[in-house]
RNA sequence: GGAGGGAUACCAAAGUGGCCAAAUGGGGCGGACUGUAAAUCCGCUGGCAUUCGCCUUCGUAGGUUCGAAUCCUACUCCCUCCA
């Protein structure tokens, strides 16, 4: 089907260019001749390729993990070609088999609306909206009938379901796989056959559901989809890969100051890996860092300090990366107060003589959430009011306008004081 | 349809009549240290009162007992094997 072509030789340049960026930092494709074939002839017809991924609408929150698949497909679309974004607003009621989930509830057709828009809005602070498609995959999915999903299903072996990862652990561990599972590498394979895929991205946890869309796209009669997978993100804790439910995630979303905080926290292992899948950084300047970091020269600290302000650059702007640094430096470095800080409004008669528990007062300002914690933060030595260090549970405090209280490092609050009533 | 195993705090996992608000690990939080919210170390981790104490919690609902997470009954859910 594919053959060989004959290619200028400033068009053999050019394939090797397309090649070389799309190699960069994935972790496998298969197979690479057939690659090499596409954009050969992609190249020689001056056709853009068709590059997929697939998005499951549950969870609308994109976070850093998800964005490395993102950058390559923003390398596809440089390169000219066009990306296919399929929101899988059908597979997602029946629900993703990689987890031990529980059965999903049904969204409703309004909430898949909903969060796939949310979706695409954070997506195209990647991505070039001119060079993508949107599809949801319930159009093709939802009017097959029965004869013809059983058609699909006979395109597949249990044998072959059950080579999955995934699948295979959890029925030696004894876990329940449920039958209706086996159908979600199919529909995921089944949007190729529809879409008539050139090329299908994912994760390295998605290696099966992307090879079972060739496989499909074969028993359909079509040339078979190239895989490209990349590496998974760690998250926060830097084992785990990043994910919401796990909670170690940096969404692209959150505020500058969290941004900034959360990717400082990451392990100085994970450094490079995140400056390589989800900045923005030419492939000098991340070598560049790397080599600065092996020999010395350049200080770990440093080195995240750039990362962290480089993330918040890409979501947030310049001028915000520069205040969240600044709030890091002056909070977590300095130890000194942030400028700005959450304001609570405290009526002067929920005082006594002007004064206040030093627990009840913590409660109050919502800076934790029993007495209990207030305690226990407090016999820490994590409290501190206007810069003090509280030390006695019992102490009454003398509540003015303008008070700054402050829980652990990261907590503070500073007290309005309406004395109208 | 039959036989067996299981459900414990945010998660995993001990506990099988009083010494259990419940071991241990993870997570989370606080502190020390530092180069950062890295690493390491120490501590805390149901609620109320902090003084003895009181209240709620071990799938759900009842029961036995001076006393139950632990025993009994029914129910719900999950898993395995056999047919």
């Amino acid at each position: 089907m594919l053959t060989d072509e004959i290619l200028s030789s400033q068009a053999e340049a050019e394939l090797d260019r397309q090649l070389a960026i799309i190699q960069r930092g994935a972790a496998e494709i298969l197979p690479m001749d057939a690659l090499i074939a596409k954009l050969r002839r992609s190249i020689r017809t001056n056709t853009p390729l068709k590059v997929k991924l697939g998005l499951d609408p549950t969870a609308p929150d994109i976070h850093l993990g998800h964005t490395v698949v993102f950058h390559k497909l923003r390398e596809f679309q440089q390169l000219g070609h066009i990306v296919q974004l399929v929101i899988g607003d059908f597979t997602a009621r029946i629900g993703d088999p990689t987890g031990k989930s529980e059965a999903r509830k049904p969204l409703s057709p309004e909430e898949v609306k909903e969060n796939a828009k949310t979706y695409t809005d954070q997506l195209f602070k990647v991505l070039d909206k001119e060079k993508t498609e949107i599809y949801f995959n319930s159009h093709w999915l939802s009017p097959l009938s029965f004869a013809e999903v059983t058609e699909l299903a006979a395109k597949c072996t249990v044998a072959r379901i059950l080579e999955r990862d995934d699948f295979s652990k959890r029925y030696q561990s004894g876990q329940a796989i449920s039958v209706h599972e086996f159908f979600y590498p199919l529909m995921q394979g089944y949007d190729s056959v529809a879409l008539k895929t050139d090329i299908e991205l994912g994760g390295t946890d998605q290696t099966f559901n992307l090879l079972m869309g060739r496989h499909l796209q074969k028993e359909y009669g079509q040339e078979e989809q190239v895989i490209l997978t990349m590496p998974l993100l760690e998250g926060l804790d830097g084992v785990k890969k990043m994910s919401k439910s796990l909670g170690n995630y940096i969404g692209i979303d959150e505020p500058p100051n969290e941004m900034y905080g959360k990717a400082m926290s990451i392990p100085d292992s994970l450094m490079v890996k995140y400056f390589e899948l989800a900045t923005d950084l030419s492939r000098e300047e991340v070598e560049r860092l790397k080599s600065g970091l092996a020999d010395g020269s350049t200080h770990p600290r440093d080195a995240k300090m750039k990362l962290a302000y480089t993330l918040v650059r890409m979501y947030h702007g310049e001028a915000a990366a520069q205040t969240a640094e600044h709030h890091f430096r002056t909070v977590f470095q300095k130890r000194e107060l942030p400028e700005e800080m959450d304001q609570v409004t405290i009526q002067a008669n929920e005082l006594e003589n002007g004064r206040m528990g030093v627990v009840p007062l913590l409660a109050r300002l919502g800076l934790v959430a029993t007495n209990g914690e207030a305690r226990r933060m407090i016999r820490q030595g994590g409290v501190r009011i206007d810069q003090e260090k509280v030390t006695d549970v019992h102490v009454q405090v003398q509540v003015k306008n303008g008070l700054v209280v402050q829980v652990g490092r990261r907590k503070f609050v500073r007290v309005r004081l309406d004395e109208s009533m």
